[in-house]
DNA sequence: TGATAATAGTTGCAAATGAAACTATGTTGC
DNA sequence: GCAACATAGTTTCATTTGCAACTATTATCA
């Protein structure tokens, strides 16, 4: 009978801080909440908000409903974060050729400044939080989301 | 120069779908989201109070405080699931002896007998969605969430 | 063509959430 | 003993969300 890892309690209860669905929670929530915290208050935006800036900066020109499915957003909030940053006019849109009811969207001026900003405080922040990992971890945890993320998917 | 693992764009953009926050966030909403959807239906509890339930499943009169420094809630999320679950009748209180602000709180009968389904079930439910892991890659994806959740909170 | 269905995106409304203020009780130090 | 402060937990209120219903437009096909 070899040592695990994990505590050792009896099957019949369940230890909150083991977990998995809990740990990510935890998790997800300090690494999350930590950047986009900074993100709202230097630049007003939401998280939902900065996602859909950061696929339109890599894509100008993407709809609403292509926004929806790069980001793992549903379109009632894809559609409000559109909303909010067109009222702060961080994103332009232009009417799809052809199809009277999307609209393209791209970042103005204010937008890619914004973004462009942005994107190398998101990328320090990354690297931050991943400086205490070796390369090799890092290779493993892309992994390791990988696969429970489509483990999780086909359930 | 050597071949990356992930896809090399510019410095000056940043790939989403390769971005930890965002990974972690879909992630654990996927994974959380599912297992909460099944207590959710079959139980009638919200995640909060599913975590209320496992300490106190584990830790039996723990009082408000205490559960909240125990599951990463915060006093208003404890209050609200411990007065949800007082209502359905899944715990129950007893003044604590000497401080009449505070309560001890168990599982009643009822909430021992809901605790007692789930824990199984979301036992088997984390089993499936590792289940694609080695061992080895468990041990590892623990070390891995604990490296990152100790450096998120050193920032 | 014209009816029916599908798609893009928005809105209304009820419920959930978060921050701050609040009540009640306890503790400390003079 | 009694201010002043601290702690436990609750409530209020404004904001955010999530779902379903909605409008507008396009596609299908009899």
């Amino acid at each position: 009978m070899r040592a695990e890892s994990k505590s050792q309690v009896q099957e019949t209860q369940l230890v909150l801080e083991e977990f998995l669905p809990y740990r990510l929670s935890v998790l997800s929530n300090i690494v999350s909440g930590k950047i986009a915290r900074s993100y709202e208050e230097r630049f007003q935006l939401t998280i939902a908000e900065w996602r859909v800036m950061a696929v339109l900066g890599r894509f100008p020109g993407l709809t609403a409903a292509e926004v929806t499915e790069r980001t793992a957003m549903d379109k009632v909030q894809v559609s409000r974060a559109v909303a909010r940053l067109q009222k702060t006019r961080k994103i332009e849109q232009r009417t799809v050729e052809g199809d009277r009811r999307s609209r393209h969207l791209f970042l103005s001026e204010l937008g890619r400044k914004d973004y462009s900003e942005i994107v190398p405080l998101a990328r320090d922040y990354e690297r931050r939080v991943t400086s205490a990992l070796t390369g090799q971890e890092k290779v493993q945890l892309d992994r390791l989301m990988d696969k429970l993320l489509s483990a999780a998917l086909s359930l």
